[in-house]
Parts: C-alpha cells; structure tokens; sequence
RNA sequence: GGUCCGUUCGUCUAGGGGUUAGGACACCAGAUUUUCAUUCUGGUAACACGGGUUCGAUUCCCGUACGGACUACCA
C-alpha cells in the first residue's frame, strides 16, 4: 500500500461547520492509524467569499478536537504553500498543458451570452442546458474560432476562461472505497470551467492539480462532491495522471434532527444547540453562531459523537478516546446513508466523560464558573460539592448553575412544591427543627440527620413527609442532591437564616 | 426536470438467504434513593412498497415510492 497522505481543505468562507470537523476527522484517523500525513490546506480561490479570521476559526477548530496538522497551513512542508491563492502559476500552467494537448479551450463568452444559451436550450426542450459538446460549437471559443482570432482577443486582454473538453461519449467510472463502483456518462457531464476569468482556478482543477502534487493517497470527503467526482476522475486522465489517482471515499451527509435534508445553522439555532465547534462572529455580517466548546461540551465527547455519526466498530463498545478511535477505524465500516444529528446522544457522550474525571479536575470546573460570579469558595467546600453533584451533571457549568444554592440563598420557593408540602405540620417541625439546629455548637451531616430524626421522633411526625418541605426551605427547589450533605456545606448559620426566611416568606404566602 | 446517491426501532446503528432481527441514546415501568438525579432490572419499538430468484428473503436482482446531494466563472 502506497503511503497515505490524507487532506482535509475547507475554504475559509465561515466558521467550520460540524460536518466538516468530521471530514477532518476521518482524514485524521486514516493517517495517524497508518502512519501517513495530515494534511491541511486551504482553497480560497474564491476571493469574493473570502471571510477574515476563517483561517484561523479552522485552525483553532482543530487543535481544540484534538486533531492535529502534520503538514500544511500553520506548519509548512515540502509541498508549501498549502493557500491554493499562492499557488495560483500552477494552476495555469496546468490549464495550458491541457489546452496545448487538445483537452481544454478557451471561451470567451459573456454572461449574458450564456444565459441567451441557456434560455434558448430551454425553450427548445432540453432538460438541462449545458455547456457542452454540442453547444460549444455554438459559442464563442477556441472551438469556433480560428487561432488568429483567439490570439487577438487574448492579446487585447479579452476576459475569458478555460473550459474543459469533455468527450462526447464516454462511460467514466470511479470506484469510491463507501459506495463501490459508480458509473456516470460524459454527456452528463458538462465543459466545467477550469480557469476563471480572475485568473483564478476553479475547486475541480485546484483540488486534482494540489492532490497530484502533494501525492494525497486518499480522498475523503463530503458527498456533496460525489456528483463532480467523475469530472475529476477525467481530469487526471487528461493530465496523465491516472496511475497516481488518490482513492476516493465520499462521506455521507450529516442530516438535520427533524425531516430531511442537509443539517444547517437554521437547525441548531431554532433547535437551541451548537454546530459548530467554537463560538464564530461572522466579521461582515455579524451575525453569531455558537460552538460545542463555549456550549460546555468537552472535546472527546464531540469527537467520539462525531465519528459515531456514519461510522461504527461493529463491536458494543461505545466509548472511544481519540486513540481507540484511530485503531479501531476503518473507512469500510463508514456507513452510506445521511446521518440525523441528535444532540441528545452528545450530551450523553458528554456525560460519560466528565464523569470520568478527577474530582480535582472537576473542581476547576465549578472554580471557573464561581470565578466569573466573583464568588469565592475553598478548596474544601469545592471538593464537598463536586463529590455531591458529580453524579448529576452533564456539562461543567452545571455544578454552578444546578447548585448555585450551596452559595447563594434562594430569592424564590418552587410554588408547586409549597403549594403540596409546605402544610401546617411541616412548619411545625421546621421550625423545631430549626430552634434544634441553633442549639448545636457546628453541624454535619450526621449531626443534622440525627437531629432531624429526633425532632420528627419527638413530634410524632414521619421524616419522610416533611423532607421536602424542609429542602425547600433551604434550598428553594424540590429535588437535589443530598439534602444532609448541603447542610453540612453551606453550614449551620445559614441553615438557620435560610429556614428562617423561608418561614417568614412562605407562612406570609399561605396567609394572603 | 436531469444525473448521481441512499432507505433496519423515534434517533445512531449491528446483522445477513433459515435469527426470539442484536446494541446504544431517547422514552415508559419497577427496584434502590424517605425527594429529584444516579444506579440496577424490565418494557414499548424497525427490515419503505411491489415483483422476481429461491424450498425459504429483511438479506440477492429489477422496478416503484420516498428522501437527499448535485445541476455557477461557490466550494
């Protein structure tokens, strides 16, 4: 087997979206598991889509997952520069060769001759007009004209592009590693422009020129691209370069969680979750969109979800680190169909590892989030409440946000929860509680048990019946973690204070 | 419209000519937890349809339906 150099080429037009992280992915995987090279480059050859920043969003992207760049943008390598922009004179050269060599064909054309070209396709009753090997007899090109008159319009600086030559007919063929052998006729195929009147190349000649020169071994993509893949299977034909084709493998789409269709920006934001990895600003419009990072989701989780979506081990196993994942890869067992997001099974994934960690790493979490609330918090306390909340949470800003009452008192009762438990009799052994609790020099969690037990002993009263009548008044909410512990943790005074309030507050309610 | 690709529980998927069609997420129920969550146990739930081929098809073939991608001097 040749070595395997893999690429993975975003334009830089935007944030990354999800589904290419997982293009990245598979790339990555196939290299590291076989010892090849990563390769990122980027294909900006579209000046007028070009967004400041996309670059660098790409790059952090990927470090941030955990996939990293042997060789290309950020790293430089044999085959520099890796910004199809820079390497625009290859491009060309290459164009040449293809018209010198009877392949390819200047056209003059302008817009609006091609849309009178299409138009009148239309109105005759072709299906779907194109550029092609009839109509380009028809058009103004190095088809139709004589070569003197190709030079002159070359030498006055007539915008013209360079069109491929495509056979009239020819059965063109490809035998993708996912979908086995996919036959398309060239009359289906339309003259594709290669070179643009910028001057600039298009994706179909800077993709097969920069993958023949960096000897990418493999090509993994999208399968949006599976329809054009035969244009590319010609172009190597053309250039001579058949022997050194790199093995295709078109991905399935990533679809969005409701219906059909190609998983968008829309989806997420009207759905309330991230798709792309990192929060991004688009620097023209403004416009936000949110990332898996800021969301609280932590990279392994996103990578294992990711490549769960179309790709399976065939085992049970479910949990994969980054280097389960490049031994157990393997481009046969990616799927065929389009894959619905569910963001239900990330948060699972997410889950599953941040309980994995070390209380001491989780309490770096609830640390940062208290640090933004400028709260204060020892390491004592922090450690206590990781261990009681640990078992709950499925982001890091949940140990905040989901126990925010182990540092502030509630403002608020759950009024459901009042409205069934906070009774007569509960108040009555509460407050006895309460007057039990001042009474002792600190309090614990087994001190506050027992003192619970013996008041709702000496009053004739089930503990069960007024326990969540007595969190609530501690901790403003039905349910929690364990209602001793908190007490332990936010410490006898302010059990006092807190019940106190919640006495006064909620016997004021029952009375209005 | 044309070309190409696809179709197993709600979702991600395993499987493959003869299986009680398996797992995971989600959901539901029970147990534990004097709450909620966790955990454990159990449950509901799928081969798009129609023809072939075959003793037998969810599996192979052909159609149909449905869905998607592509159809630019965008990638």
């Amino acid at each position: 087997m040749r070595e395997v150099r893999v690429r993975f080429a975003p334009s830089p037009t935007g944030a990354l979206h999800i589904g290419g992280v997982r293009t990245a992915l598979y790339n990555y995987l196939l290299a590291r598991q076989n010892n090849g090279t990563m390769i990122l480059r980027i294909e900006d050859t579209d000046q007028t889509r070009f967004v400041p920043g996309a670059e660098e969003y790409i790059l952090k992207a990927l470090e941030w997952v955990g996939i990293k760049i042997d060789e290309g943008i950020g790293v430089g390598g044999p085959h520099a520069p890796y910004r199809q922009s820079e390497r625009k004179p290859m491009y060309m050269e290459h164009a040449l060769r293809l018209i010198a060599e009877g392949n390819a064909y200047y056209a003059f054309d302008t817009e609006q001759e091609l849309e009178a070209m299409r138009e009148r396709l239309k109105t005759a009753g072709v299906a779907s007009p194109q550029y092609n090997s009839i109509t380009r007899t028809q058009m103004r090109n190095s088809v139709t004209l004589t070569e003197d008159e190709v030079k002159d319009l070359l030498n006055a600086g007539a915008p013209y592009v360079i069109r491929l030559k495509v056979p009239r007919k020819e059965e063109v063929r490809l035998n993708d590693m996912i979908r086995g052998w996919v036959m398309v006729h060239s009359s289906q195929i339309d003259d594709k422009v290669l070179m643009k009147s910028d001057g600039m190349p298009t994706y179909h000649l800077a993709n097969v020129v920069d993958d023949y020169l960096m000897k990418i071994s493999h090509v993994i993509r999208g399968e949006e691209w599976l329809p054009s893949a035969p244009l590319h299977v010609l172009l190597y034909k053309y250039l001579g370069w058949e022997k050194d084709m790199p093995q295709f493998a078109h991905l399935p789409l990533l679809l969005k969680p409701t219906g059909d269709g190609k998983l968008s920006k829309r989806d997420a934001d009207q759905m309330g979750f991230p798709i792309f990895p990192l929060d991004w600003v688009d620097p023209n419009t403004n416009e936000k969109a949110s990332g898996f990072r800021e969301a609280g989701y932590l990279p392994e989780a996103l990578v294992n979800f990711l490549a769960f979506l179309g790709w399976n081990p065939g085992t049970t196993q479910e949990l994969f680190s980054m280097d389960d994942l490049i031994k157990a890869f393997s481009v046969e067992r990616i799927g065929k169909a389009g894959a619905k997001f569910d963001i239900h099974k990330a948060q699972w994934f997410n889950q599953q590892y941040l309980r994995s960690k070390s209380d001491a790493e989780l309490v770096e979490y609830l640390l940062a989030s208290l640090a933004k609330e400028n709260i204060s918090c020892s390491q004592e306390k922090a450690f206590k409440v990781v261990s009681i909340m640990k078992e709950r949470v499925t982001f890091p800003k949940d140990f905040w946000e989901q126990g925010k009452f182990l540092f502030t008192a509630p403002a608020a009762f759950d009024e459901g929860v009042a409205g069934k438990k906070w009774n007569d009799e509960a108040v009555k052994v509460i407050s006895a509680f309460k007057d039990e609790v001042a009474k002792l020099p600190a309090l614990d969690a087994t001190t506050a048990k027992a003192t619970l037990e013996q008041v709702t002993a000496s009053l004739g009263v089930g503990t069960g019946k007024i326990l969540q009548a007595l969190r609530l008044s501690i901790t403003g909410a039905g349910g929690g973690p364990d209602l001793m512990m908190i007490m332990e943790i936010i410490g006898k005074d302010e059990v006092v204070n807190r019940i106190g309030f919640a006495l006064q507050t909620l016997k004021v309610k029952a009375n209005a």
